[in-house]
DNA sequence: AAAGTAAATTTAGTATACAAACTGTATTCA
DNA sequence: TGAATACAGTTTGTATACTAAATTTACTTT
């Protein structure tokens, strides 16, 4: 193993569009890259030292997964988020979340509350540590890992497409919390565990639906508030 | 108009891929490509008369749909459908379905409702005529048109990915009527639109649930018959 | 000066060319 | 005879080259 590689990341053939792919994903949900933001197709390649080709099937695969809307002819751009659809999207997330959350109530191993305790873990560790991107993505894992115990891939699969869809704006929605993160995000999720690990799947149905809903009502008060409302104006 | 279209189909720019992709899709959708069955680049791009480019974008979006399956550096093959998982499909069908239908009945237009009846009117032909490919597509679209009267589309993209996911295990379900389409299809269709004109959101929630429900019941019934019992093989 | 049209530039879509990885066969050695 | 390695053939992933569409710019015309 003396063969450095440093220089060479590594960089093995059938992996470019896959690199590409998974870097370009994670700063769209980041917002690193923002809505509307044009793609430039030999930028990236530039950028990543590759041709054409695999940022194109990069960005085909983004735009199967709603990141990116590719205008026909023209300029494919970063996916507007529509925040006006929000309701909405809360109302779908709540479905899935207690139908995932309820099943895995019921089905659970003692394996899944492992890997669930642990993603907990990781997840309190990012709220204390005031680190919103890291929570976005620590919670995300969290659901998801309840989500894995309800042992319906379809139900998961539809979950796990609508956080990653709304990750953006969760990234929104928990600036409403001004980089001050509350443990009471933390003890909510306990309280989801404790009705999982018991068995408990009203409870935990219900425990779900409370988190989306408190999610929606946080959200839409933020977006309700007005920042110039103490500005005199006449 | 003058100008002979018949030998050049309009081939217009940036139409490939898309065009190569519909039809795929529609091909794997409707089991003509069987599951589990290899796909050559070369060979489509021959058939299609383009080059490879197109093809390939057209599979990584059937990829990302979950329609073909691609092998790191090896071929890619039509998606096995895994039929052990059906209860589970449904499961998580039957909770869309509820969810779209429940909400299509409160908020529904006038507009949707012509939709629906449309689509029903399209899906009984179907029946009558005992064309289960036809059939098959017809109940998608109504159910999709009252997806759409749901207001909801997060849901109803979710609902629709499912029943793109589930189209060829209905291809297999539909068989167990042996290509005989009993018109109880239909009258279930004719109650779920009764409930939603008159905006009666439990009624259509329930009969979406026994729609779905029966699906399962039969189809299960179906998996379960022996085709083999009557022969003695001691 | 405003508007319309034509040329030029940019960029998306497609075609082709090349290189790496996998498959299978054959030959060699134990 | 069987296993292992090497070689050939096929195929995927990537690079490059080309074409057409759309936008921009400049020029002409009223």
């Amino acid at each position: 193993m003396s063969k450095s590689n440093i220089v060479t990341p590594k960089r093995t053939r059938g992996d470019g569009a896959n690199r590409i792919f998974n870097i370009l994903r994670e700063e769209i949900l980041s917002m690193q890259l923002s809505p509307g933001h044009p793609v430039d197709e030999v930028g990236l390649a530039e950028r990543f030292g590759v041709s054409r080709s695999p940022v194109r099937e990069a960005l085909v695969r983004l735009a199967a997964q709603g990141l990116v809307s590719t205008l026909p002819n023209k300029s494919t751009i970063i996916s507007p988020l529509n925040i006006e659809e929000f309701p909405q999207y809360i109302d779908a997330l709540d479905l899935l979340q207690r139908a995932t959350h309820r099943l895995a109530a019921i089905l659970r191993t003692d394996e899944d509350l492992a890997n669930i305790d642990l993603c907990q873990q990781q997840f309190a560790q990012a709220v204390e540590d005031g680190d919103v991107v890291a929570m976005i993505e620590r919670n995300q894992a969290f659901h998801m890992a309840i989500a894995n115990a309800s042992r319906n891939s379809y139900l998961g699969k539809s979950y796990s497409r609508l956080l990653d869809e709304g990750r953006r704006i969760l990234r929104l929605y928990f600036r409403s919390y001004n980089d001050t993160l509350p443990p009471e995000l933390v003890v909510e999720h306990d309280h989801i565990i404790a009705a999982i690990r018991s068995q408990d799947a009203d409870l935990a149905e219900r425990l779900a639906h409370e988190h989306s809903i408190e999610v929606k009502t946080r959200f839409l008060e933020y977006m309700a508030t007005s920042h110039t409302s103490g500005i005199k104006v006449s």
